[in-house]
DNA sequence: GATTTAAGAAGACGATCGTTCGTATGTCAA
DNA sequence: TTGACATACGAACGATCGTCTTCTTAAATC
């Protein structure tokens, strides 16, 4: 129910994941959909839980068991990229979307959304601190600088390939993370 | 009048720039305004315009008699990271929020941004590549990823600053610009 | 087996959506 | 002065929006 939200959402944005819409997709009538949500925002919250537990476990998941800082920011980065370019929703990836969908509004939505970003710029953070107090990362790393320029490089995979079809955006994306992170291209 | 739906679009999508919330808005009737459009479509594909004007206008043109190559390309990323951080709309770069809210989808709205921002690129690989000829830019650079790296830490700006209240957008953007061009941090 | 509980269907509500119609008010050209 | 033309109005249309109430049905509990 909430899979076939997503699908929508990230086809048309989550405003377009109407009641109606949504219970004629599920063959449901509207009272049965709205009854398990109670309203269409707890259905937009709930939507947004999904996407960010997905989130959580195609790309912090697999990483999270190793050595904090520099390897495991490798790792993180190398997962998030491919999770961009491949996040199994039709319309690319769905937490780019309402990101992009919601930053501009206020409410409940909104809210949940900046919690989300902030909590995985400070998982970010932490690595990017301690890949520098190890010596993997310069001395002089801009941490805040550093985060924002991995996050905006993922970002930029959805609309390359929806826009333009690009199939390097895996690459593209990686590369540039390693240019902000400071690392020589070693690849 | 098309202002309004921009200020509108900013803050809530494009989609949400109703016949009936502008003429409320703009104290007209519903048919007044969609007399001037003749359908919604026109009136969003009008928007579209009006903001590639706009960008164009604030970003290309106080750059475009400059020398093809490095100098010209520093400019603009000067200027794109400014008017990104202050794009005169309420909710942020109209044109980011546009871009991230059509990539999933079809039709006229789609296919102009995409045409919009093919032009764009091709405008920026041609400056890559003119100062890669020049010796100011490594010899091996990939110019495609090194375009896909500017354009996203661009379309970072507006979530950084709208989610988290960052007001060093502007620096981090250019500083990762820098990043990607294989460029040393001089300043 | 009787009773409670929950899920979902059916239908209606007021509101708003995009669009069309007919009409009134201009503004220019002939 | 008259006609053509554009602009914007009020009103209405069918459709869809989110939400609510009522009813049926099935499962779970005692």
């Amino acid at each position: 129910m909430l899979r076939a939200a997503a699908e929508i959402a990230s086809l048309e944005g989550l405003d377009s994941v109407t009641i109606g819409r949504l219970a004629d997709r599920l063959g449901m009538s509207k009272a049965g959909v709205i009854g398990q949500f109670r309203s269409k925002e707890k259905l937009q919250l709930e939507t947004v839980e999904l996407v960010l537990d997905d989130f959580r476990t195609r790309v912090w998941q697999p990483v999270r068991h190793l050595g904090a800082g520099l390897p495991r920011l490798s790792a993180v980065c190398a997962a998030w990229v491919r999770y961009a370019a491949d996040p199994g929703y039709p319309g690319g990836c769905l937490l780019t979307q309402v990101t992009y969908d919601y930053d501009g509004r206020t409410g409940p939505v909104h809210d949940r959304i900046a919690e989300g970003r902030s909590r995985w710029r400070d998982t970010l953070g932490h690595d990017v601190d301690t890949a520098v107090a190890a010596g993997d990362l310069p001395a002089g790393t801009d941490t805040p600088q550093v985060v924002y320029g991995l996050e905006s490089l993922a970002a930029g995979i959805t609309p390359a390939r929806l826009f333009h079809g690009d199939t390097r955006t895996e690459e593209w994306a990686l590369r540039g993370m390693h240019a902000v992170l400071g690392l020589p291209l070693t690849d």
